[in-house]
RNA sequence: GGGCCGUUAGCUCAGUAGGUAGAGCACCUGCCUUUUAAGCAGGGAGCCGCUGGUUCGAUCCCAGCACGGCCCA
């Protein structure tokens, strides 16, 4: 820490003793406002006029002195305030002790509302209280908290500075609780599913894993809820979702956070068509909730989410913006393509891989308009079920909007005897070095085996979903406290990056990114 | 993993063709009873990210490292 700094904490905590010798209490227990800001600023003629006698509590973000008179403004949850405090109101002794705050600390106040000559309507304090000293100095008051690295690590600085901030995690908190009531709606009952797991799928991504101290066995952090949700679905409830954080040991980008909200829904009785006009649906909804019309711009762009949103089928998608078919294209030949466009591609890359690839760098960029990518071949989806019109795909989708990958949905294969040898393929592909694939999850073929109705299921990437109706650029700016390199390397630090190479890898999945 | 860019006071930023660093806000002292990026007068404040190298001398040039950002994979 700077000297400077340190002289200015150290003047805070002198102006703390001070006031504590004076007998101020400077850390309250409670306060209890009648008003919040914003109901002052909105009905202030009425406030005025009738004389109200307010009490409001919040922290003060500006101090300005004037002898025997002080401005200031202070910040509440909903917004800021102009204070206004004089001496021959307060009493001298009183207004000395309103000297000894700092901008920055949490205040309580009383008194009644006017309004300045320029106009602003203002508190004219009559009784005041310390509700909390503040101890280290606040960002600027003009440019704010600007460095990115400081925002997200300091995120409490970076809400207390900037307000659009705040706005957009509120945005993002009722964005799930539409959802919430969307789902429920329609009948769907929310569920938990563990987050720790003997054995992880139901995606294509590395693991994170711990340690059960007690029973001395590793268990890994869910990489998603599927196949403990199609359990519930053969359990008999017909409709459940969950939202929850799944965890993915892979890249971290714009796009991608180490953990990150999904939701997961799954309908008995439905299949994906079901699940298109489910997404349709709640994103049209959501959005006229949510900022009040189904046309949004994201990052320059105007989309309207208005059903039914257009619907690709992935190999013709691919075919167009490569002008030539991929159908029955072998592995060699896509990567001969993809080497064309000048796209790196390894050598031990399968077919799956490279029509992920390819479709990521040719297809998905152009995905503006709302639609939907259906029908993937079947080696990218090993828990979907094959299409009833082509049996060289299956019945999947991945909504994309504004070239985002927003989820990922399915027909729900409820074959056993097709799961098991799906599973037994995902199986001898890490026998031929697939490093990243999973074991087979015999519980769970064991379940299906009892009866899994037809189902309907969909997972959506809460955090991307937000991103796009706050116009937030990068997933950093819509997780409160994204992940990050510690701040100060340690040698215990160095030590955890040891023990982490000895981490079990899964297979990745070329599907889901 | 690769390329490029950034890191200077608590914050926002200048700057030095290599000669011991500046501004505004914030902070301190004084004045000021409707200010509002209040004002006026004065003052204090820096491991110029870290470690090496080159040099008489490095915040500046070079290398490595750390953290962050953008792009690519």
């Amino acid at each position: 820490m700077g000297r400077e700094l340190r002289q200015q904490m150290a003047q805070r905590l002198k102006k703390l003793s001070l006031l504590e010798e004076r007998g101020t209490v400077a850390f309250a227990y409670r306060f209890s406002p009648t008003h919040v800001s914003r109901e002052i600023l909105e009905n202030a003629d009425e406030f005025v006029e009738q004389g109200t006698r307010v009490k409001i509590a919040g922290r003060l973000v500006s101090l300005r002195e004037h002898g025997k008179t002080t401005f200031a403004h202070v910040l509440d949850g909903h917004g800021r305030i102009q204070l206004y405090l004089r001496q021959d109101r307060l009493g001298e002794d009183q207004f000395e002790v309103t000297k000894l705050f700092d901008i920055g600390d949490f205040v309580g106040v009383e008194g009644h509302v006017f309004r300045t000559r320029t106009s602003e309507v203002t508190v004219e304090v009559e009784l005041f209280a310390l509700l909390a000293k503040s101890l280290r100095p606040l960002p600027e008051k003009w440019h704010g908290l600007r460095d990115v690295e400081t925002r997200s690590r300091q995120r409490y600085a970076d809400l207390i500075m900037n307000q659009s901030v705040k706005d957009a995690f509120t945005a993002r908190s009722r964005m799930i609780g539409l959802i919430r009531s969307f789902l429920e709606a329609r009948g769907f009952i929310e569920v938990e599913t563990p987050v720790l797991q003997e054995r992880y799928g139901g995606a294509f991504a590395r693991p994170f894993v711990t340690h059960h101290q007690a029973l001395d066995m590793p268990l890994y952090l869910r990489i998603a809820d599927e196949l403990y949700m199609k359990r519930l679905i053969i359990g008999g409830y017909e409709k459940v979702y969950e939202i929850g954080k799944d965890f993915r040991n892979e890249g971290i980008d714009r796009f991608h956070n180490p953990e990150f909200t999904m939701l997961e829904a799954y309908q008995a009785y439905a299949d994906y068509h079901d699940m298109m006009e489910l997404v349709e649906q709640l994103f049209s909804d959501v959005a006229r909730e949510l900022v009040g019309s189904t046309s949004i711009t994201y990052q320059g762009r105007h989309v309207d989410l208005r059903p039914p949103w257009r619907r690709v089928t992935f190999l013709g998608a691919l075919g167009e913006h490569l002008a030539r078919d991929v159908r029955d294209l072998e592995a060699d030949a896509l990567r001969g393509l993809a080497v064309e466009r000048g796209i790196e591609v390894d050598d031990a890359d399968d077919r799956a891989k490279l029509l992920d690839v390819l479709f990521s760098e040719a297809v998905e960029p152009h995905l503006i308009e709302p639609c939907f990518v259906t029908d993937y071949p079947m080696e990218m989806s090993p828990l979907a079920k094959r299409a009833r019109h082509d049996p060289a795909v299956t019945e999947r989708f991945e909504p994309f909007i504004c070239g985002i990958e927003l989820g990922n949905a399915f027909s729900e294969l409820n074959d056993p005897r097709e799961q098991r040898e799906r599973l037994e393929e995902q199986a001898r592909l890490r026998e031929a070095g697939r490093v990243d694939a999973e074991g087979i999850d015999e519980d769970f073929l064991r379940a299906m085996e009892y009866g899994m109705p037809p189902t309907g299921g969909l997972g959506l990437g809460i955090d991307r979903m937000a991103m796009l109706f706050t116009d937030t650029h990068s997933i950093r700016d819509m997780i409160f406290f994204p992940h990050m390199r510690p701040e100060t390397p340690t040698d215990i630090d160095a030590e955890d990056v040891e023990a982490d190479e000895s981490v079990p890898v899964a297979r990745r999945d070329p599907g889901s990114e």
